[in-house]
DNA sequence: CCTAGGTACTTCAGCGATGTCAATAGTGGA
DNA sequence: TCCACTATTGACATCGCTGAAGTACCTAGG
């Protein structure tokens, strides 16, 4: 039961394997009707290309690996399976990877790890810090995050996004914001979303205050936003707002503030980033910054394919922007 | 600035290419004075092994197909995570395939469109209707949904977890049990959950009042809980407890609930299925069957990596546990 | 009738890696 | 000193496919 290969194709159909290639490569160079009884032929022995044999003449794989910290997370679980069919189209198959943490990650865009691709799609987790000492060995394109110089990348709206929500909150009379953060504990605050929200304040007037700042564990779970809301609780700090780095932290945070007895949005206005489904049915629903996924894939797979057809240029940011989703855990009235 | 091959490795170490090739491949035959050279080289070139070129003497791809429905949802998502890091101990890097509905699902398996791979492992999201015309061409894992005699199955416990949770509904006092599920409009209701609830309903001599039946569009999403529901609040029948298909539909019916103005749990108890971390999360927190994930890919990786070894035993049925995790909403106590 | 040019197809080499088997070097014993 | 044996390493063929180049046949134009 050895797969069939094309000179068993050609065998049956009475034909060189050559023909038999330049039917399933789809040249004209064959007659309608030796076509035809190729067709027959590779349909009688159930003939499939062998895509090593062909990846070896070609050099290509007709795969593209697509980096992401997890995929239980509502964010990234959207984005990969936005890649996966978006990269169909185009002939390629995806290989999904799960990486998070810097060293992992860089190792999954730069390392062996995705040797036999094409080209790396790397939707970071942290801000990676690369100092450019490895140069990756395949096109790569960062999907979100902190932009490097080393390769291309689509910026999401987060200054924007997270400026426009700050603006909102404190156009509806808000003015201690509590920001809670996924950063690892002791970071300092940074990045885009942190330069908006500032953006916003100095606009408005208000003055930061770093006892309103909260980190939750390493990770985007709900349970740290949990956590991170029953520290800044605990610390006694007085807020009218709490600004969630994510839809995920600001679920827990929703769910800590719903413990502690503080109704939400009457005593905090809670919002969050990425509009995830869930966020239509929290309790309230959720007020989040919704960052145009399909422009940024689209975006992403169109720089990806251009560099693996050879374009050279220097790396490039692509920016896209942000929609406020306002619901009710951000205005006055209660839902 | 070609890519490096064994040749080239070879010819800086100043041995043959199948001594690096030796190397590479672990192979003791290799003296540790020449191992460490052609390591040195092989950093030095910043060689990687073409899978294609390997794939082509070996017959293996080192590749299999995690085929889903979709990814966005969390049940899917927790699975795909799981199984790729299951398959990475081994050495196979995972091809993540969308593909929903019943055409689609049996092309991703059957079909050309997996090609190229070692094995597929298949999460299905309907019942596939399969008349066994089309046999599989490498070995395919079914992990849940109904199983078939085509091909290994991995079933969850869903019989065991439906009627579990819908003996802990009765025996709370709740008597008139609404089914949320999600075949499509039309459907009649079955599969295992519907077994296990109905087998629970006799033993407790509870009749089965098909009023209560409701099911949401094809899509097990939130959404489609919430219209549900609305439609079996609007139909007017009295219920005290909605056992959902799925978390994701138990979080839609959650909210169509509140907002027509009834308390869960004390009106009506709610459960869901999956015991994914949303529902640690929802308001009130969701009782659930959780389907011991863990425990069921496991049983799928191995069952799978049997098959590409050559195991050739007739198809075989793996059955998991179910475990009932009790949260706020099906308590008679409000949180 | 001959030839140029096209069409349809075939033959051949080679992509990069590895299995097979032969060759070589080194070791110990007679 | 020589031989048998083991430990390493190398030469070659091969996996399935496709680009390049070649062959056979046919048609049209002279």
């Amino acid at each position: 039961m050895r797969r069939p290969t094309l000179a068993d194709v050609g065998a049956v159909a009475g034909v060189s394997a050559k023909t038999v290639s330049n039917v399933m490569l789809g040249r004209r160079e064959v007659s309608e009707a030796t076509r035809l009884a190729v067709l027959a032929a590779v349909a009688e022995v159930g003939y499939e290309v062998n895509l090593a044999g062909r990846g070896l003449v070609s050099g290509q794989t007709g795969r593209i690996a697509v980096v992401v910290p997890n995929v239980y997370q509502p964010y990234f679980a959207e984005l990969a399976e936005r890649l996966i069919l978006a990269l169909e189209p185009h002939g390629y198959t995806t290989m999904l990877r799960i990486a998070n943490g810097g060293a992992a990650e860089l190792d999954a865009v730069l390392g062996a790890a995705v040797s036999n691709v094409d080209g790396v799609i790397y939707c970071p987790h942290f801000r990676p810090d690369h100092d450019g000492s490895l140069q990756p060995r395949r096109p790569v394109v960062q999907l979100g995050g902190a932009p490097t110089p080393h390769w291309d990348c689509v910026v999401m709206g987060e200054f924007a996004g997270a400026e426009a929500m700050t603006r909102h909150l404190l156009e509806s009379g808000r003015r201690r914001i509590a920001l809670v953060w996924n950063s690892s504990p002791g970071d300092k605050p940074g990045g885009d979303r942190f330069e908006g929200h500032l953006a916003a304040l100095r606009a408005h007037g208000v003055e930061r205050d770093d006892a309103l700042f909260v980190a939750g564990s390493d990770w985007d779970r709900r349970a740290s936003g949990y956590e991170a809301m029953v520290g800044l609780l605990r610390s006694g700090a007085s807020f009218d707002a709490a600004l969630c780095v994510n839809d995920a932290i600001a679920v827990g945070a929703l769910r800590a503030l719903r413990r502690h007895g503080l109704r939400v949005p009457q005593d905090v206005a809670v919002t969050g980033f990425d509009n995830t489904d869930e966020g239509e049915f929290t309790v309230p629903s959720l007020s989040s910054v919704s960052p145009r996924q399909e422009e940024m894939v689209e975006h992403a797979v169109a720089m990806l394919l251009d560099r693996i057809a050879g374009d050279a240029v220097p790396p490039r940011e692509v920016h896209t922007g942000a929609d406020l989703v306002l619901r009710a855990s951000s205005r006055l009235q209660p839902s």
